[in-house]
DNA sequence: TAATCGAAATTGGTTAACCAGTATGGGTTA
DNA sequence: TAACCCATACTGGTTAACCAATTTCGATTA
């Protein structure tokens, strides 16, 4: 497990050695946006690298939007200009692993904005399924057992009923991570899941009266606990 | 391109009915959290697709943090519970690809968040490299250049000095589209650049003064064109 | 009988050969 | 001379064989 975590990292440095001599290539070639890079043989011959090296870090630029392949054709600059590029692959490149006190700070963040746009834009599907998980939530926490799952389930499912898709994509990306710590950490108690109650129905009523102003002021009020308790972390 | 087209929507539909025949796998055979799951080759064979088939959808469901494989060893099923598992990959399979106005939307209200923590946690070495960009900008506005790039990596800059690294990652993640439809909308005009410098500099002065409450207001007064037009777009 | 050791099968990851589509350039023709 | 075409080489993507680490399970031994 040791040596798994060794060779990520590993890995890691490698690739990101291979984005810095990309990226160097880019300038020194004077490749304007909409360029092609050389071939993935070439790369990974000057670079004395296997091509599955070269593709994982070409991957990773293109998840970031700066490079872009084409199937029998070549990859290519994206059209962002070189000095965006520069300065995002440095960015990058200094990225650090999320904290959780980041991941919850950001979940918050997203939650107090989502709960407005869904009581804004909700559709009655998107009513049906909030009462559907609300009701599982009920269900679960009136049975005294543990409702982490269903909780996040119900903030999932005020994110899609935002109508924003990027928010939505977001909170899918960190929901794990938190509910993970949340099991490990026993953060929801008896006592705290049975106010979660109140307070995802007062959520869920907000919603339904196309209220954001309350709703978000009721998600603030569930949020109370979370805060002290990633601050203290 | 067309046919580019064609295959990558053909390739994701193949990769979401993988990801459902992997829950239902997961839920007939009622593999708790943290047992593992049939081996690639076995899966690609009961599939009737190509081990790499199998190993994208794996990836894909990685990402979100709901499988983990673990080499020479097996892929696992996350800790997060089995009620979780089904919501959230019914979540994915739903995902819309963002639209520009959630992008917008998204930027907005991460940047008003960003600019307000950076004003609280900056430090000296943050304030150096957001004075770095901030010159850059205003160097190519004076001179009567496009400084799409510029501004968005000062933007960048405070995402940075945010100390928040999950906001980072996900302005990283939107920025190039942003500039990329910018650029192509010509959205940025003269008269708009010019008082850009102002606004960029108040920002600036709020941050190093730790004034989030200031920087806030600046940078919401700094968006008010980009809301109409995102709006009217 | 129970603990231990090791060989063989199984695992995800890696690699090199292969594929189909694309770009290129020299030769041909109008 | 210029436009066109086809053969050839080159592209990223795919596949199947390979690898090293791990797991498993049964034979062996104390």
């Amino acid at each position: 497990m040791n040596l798994e975590l060794l060779t990520k990292t590993e890995n890691q440095k490698v690739q990101n050695l291979l984005i810095i001599g990309i990226r160097d290539l880019i300038n020194y070639k004077n490749l304007e946006p909409g360029e092609k890079l050389p071939s993935e043989r070439m790369l990974s011959e000057k670079f004395n690298v296997t091509r599955s090296n070269i593709r994982e870090a070409i991957r990773k630029l293109e998840f970031y939007g700066l490079l872009k392949s084409i199937p029998q054709s070549g990859t290519f600059v994206a059209n962002i200009g070189i000095i965006a590029l520069n300065g995002m692959i440095e960015d990058i490149l200094r990225l650090d692993e999320p904290d959780f006190k980041s991941l919850v700070e950001t979940r918050i963040l997203l939650e107090l904005k989502t709960v407005r746009l869904a009581s804004l834009r909700r559709t009655d599907e998107d009513i049906a399924q909030l009462k559907e998980a609300l009701d599982a939530y009920i269900d679960k926490v009136s049975n005294g057992k543990d409702a982490v799952q269903e909780d996040l389930l119900f903030h999932l499912a005020i994110a899609k009923a935002s109508g924003n898709s990027t928010m939505n994509k977001f909170m899918l990306s960190i929901t794990p991570e938190i509910i993970l710590k949340f099991e490990k950490h026993h953060v929801c108690d008896d006592d705290l899941a049975q106010r979660g109650i109140d307070d995802h129905q007062a959520i869920f009523n907000a919603i339904i009266d196309k209220k954001p102003q309350l709703a978000k002021q009721k998600m603030k009020e569930h949020f109370k606990e979370l805060y002290s308790y990633c601050y203290n972390l």
